[in-house]
DNA sequence: GTGAAAGCGCTAACAT
DNA sequence: ATGTTAGCGCTTTCAC
């Protein structure tokens, strides 16, 4: 606001790509960088003058000065951006946890770059090149479901800031995992609560670190309730619509049926709704389903899905949280999100069962 | 491997945090640090013997060296990094945007940062930054849906690498859209073509750009079938389940009600159907439900709803494509996704009219 | 209170 | 064919 120094035209010079420098500033202003730089990052506020300080203030403020990103994060060895390296872009799930990623890195003070987890290349060489050539502090890295912890831990260099999701890699890496036991035993509780005695699972695959899980909450809450968990009422096809399907099929042949199943994940859960449609079979009368994992598509399927909404933001949130932590003190933690608990949402399908 | 100059307890000595340098190898390899940029980079291969090169390449294995990100952004002022920004990271939708984004931007040597557009903050702040900064070396945004074009011109400088997803600012950035005409209009030909005649079409808000062309397309359709599009066959709520739920209630006062209609967004779609089960219509048999938009979302709902698939992932290419160019030529360009054509995908909701 | 200068790791123009 | 050097824009001692 303050017309000083150069002439107005002056102004105009700056073109479209170049960018205002410190420099620029600091000329304007008629003070060395040094002053400007001190003074627009609050540190050290204190050795300049008042005036002076006013003068800088008003230079970058006409100048419209943005300090050159490259630059600091040369300078400091930072760059404040964390990375998200996730398997598959295209899941509704993965939604919500780059979501909370996203909120929890902006409430942190980092932006969030995207990693690609190239199906071919190997994992190692994405996370080698994120974090060797500096362009991000540290990692959220969800591994591909099922994919060898051992080979997992090979590629992790413990001395990195990463944090994984969904699975564990002991002393080599932070983590942070949803309350898996606790969503499934949350689902069979509430079909053994409306009194269902033959409930199958619908798994995911038994290397998948969650779908175990979700299986031995399903099984405490069996063997809790009374009832034994049996080898045939359980399937471990996979996550996918189509797998949920397939499992369906799978659990039609069985004599006697069951009167509910659990379906470890809602993709899963959907497809198998609509087999079930497809099949004739009328959920929820012959059958309940309820489901591990909600999502708004839950909700518009028909019948609605009952489902147990594991906390995907709240850990997305948590992850970053556990990655700056490290990044500021090295702490490296192993973390279940159990503060908000899974939290059961009945809709339409699951009833008693038939008598 | 060639052991040379150093004892190799030098060696370990480069420690966790430590990166390697351009210098360290030169000094390894026993060369200057230019004779190694050189060779790694490729550039001017030439002026260097094999010999050199050979052991440059040996050091720089040997060192796992990393080119450092921040100091070639800070020296090229490129950071080879695309922002993406949408107002909406946990729409299904976008996702398939996002993909064709990273996609594409991977193709072109592009990583990509996510953008954040909090709704309190105005939309300039984030771009501002983001290019400003020289965070990123251009953008692919998504407007909020709805946002007022001029406000949009406003914050846009024309000198920007920028690219807007359906929406358009002529003359000050480039842009892509969906075949959103095209895409209405297959709908409701096919509707068309299965006997209908009373169609209705439950639109998105009339400020929005992509639901004016949609309702141009279904207009079309209907004329050029002889049709007269009616004024209260046409609702304009938005594109959430909720607002298609609504939707089906208005469409449902109507006497003679329709006997098919064209939702203009698939969540819009899921929650038509799901309201027209809690309503017991029957779908298709009184109503036939068609959608613009298409996501596996649609194929698992009962009925699995006949859509129209609208290119996203071409669009995430395309647009990124597009920034690429201008970022190289400098040229501004406006368009539509033709060439994937949406894509008419039959399914269980829509039959011909009962007679 | 303010400024000069070194240096973060890299590239490219310019010697040799 | 190889090496020297001057920055890129910023932060940060260290002088004055």
């Amino acid at each position: 606001m303050e017309a000083e120094g150069e002439p107005g035209s002056e102004r105009r010079r700056t073109s479209a790509t170049a960018a205002v420098t410190l420099s620029e500033v600091a000329s304007r202003a008629g003070v060395s960088v040094s002053a400007v730089s001190k003074v627009l990052r609050g540190t050290a506020a204190i050795r300049v003058s008042p005036e002076t300080r006013q003068r800088i203030l008003d230079a970058a403020q006409e100048l419209r000065y943005r300090p050159n990103f490259a630059a600091r994060a040369l300078q400091a060895a930072r760059t404040q951006v964390l990375g998200l390296v996730v398997p598959d872009l295209t899941n509704a799930l993965f939604t919500e946890l780059m979501h909370g990623v996203e909120d929890g890195a902006a409430a942190h003070g980092y932006t969030v770059l995207l990693g690609r987890l190239d199906t071919d290349r190997p994992q190692t060489e994405v996370i080698a090149r994120l974090l060797g050539e500096g362009r991000v502090d540290g990692l959220v890295l969800q591994a591909t479901d099922g994919v060898d912890p051992d080979s997992l831990d090979q590629l992790l260099d413990p001395r990195a800031a990463v944090v994984l999701i969904n699975s564990v890699a002991s002393g080599r890496a932070s983590s942070v995992t949803v309350d898996d036991v606790g969503g499934a035993r949350t689902a069979t509780e509430h079909l053994v609560s409306l009194g269902h005695t033959r409930i199958a699972l619908a798994g995911g695959l038994p290397t998948s670190y969650t779908a175990q899980r979700r299986r031995r909450g399903h099984q405490e809450a069996m063997r809790a309730a009374g009832l034994v968990p049996r080898e045939d009422h359980e399937t471990a096809l996979g996550y996918t619509a189509e797998q949920g399907r397939e499992a369906l099929r799978r659990l039609l042949r069985l004599d006697p049926r069951p009167t509910a199943v659990v379906v470890a994940n809602v993709n899963a859960a959907i497809g198998l709704l609509a087999e079930a449609h497809a099949q004739g079979v009328d959920v929820p009368g012959e059958l309940s389903v309820a489901t591990v994992l909600d999502s708004w598509t839950a909700e518009n399927t028909w019948p609605p899905l009952t489902a147990v909404r594991m906390q995907f933001y709240a850990m997305g949130e948590r992850a970053v949280a556990s990655v700056v932590r490290r990044l500021e003190d090295g702490a490296m933690t192993e973390e279940v999100v159990l503060d908000p608990p899974p939290e059961l949402v009945v809709r339409g399908s699951t009833v008693p069962p038939r008598t």
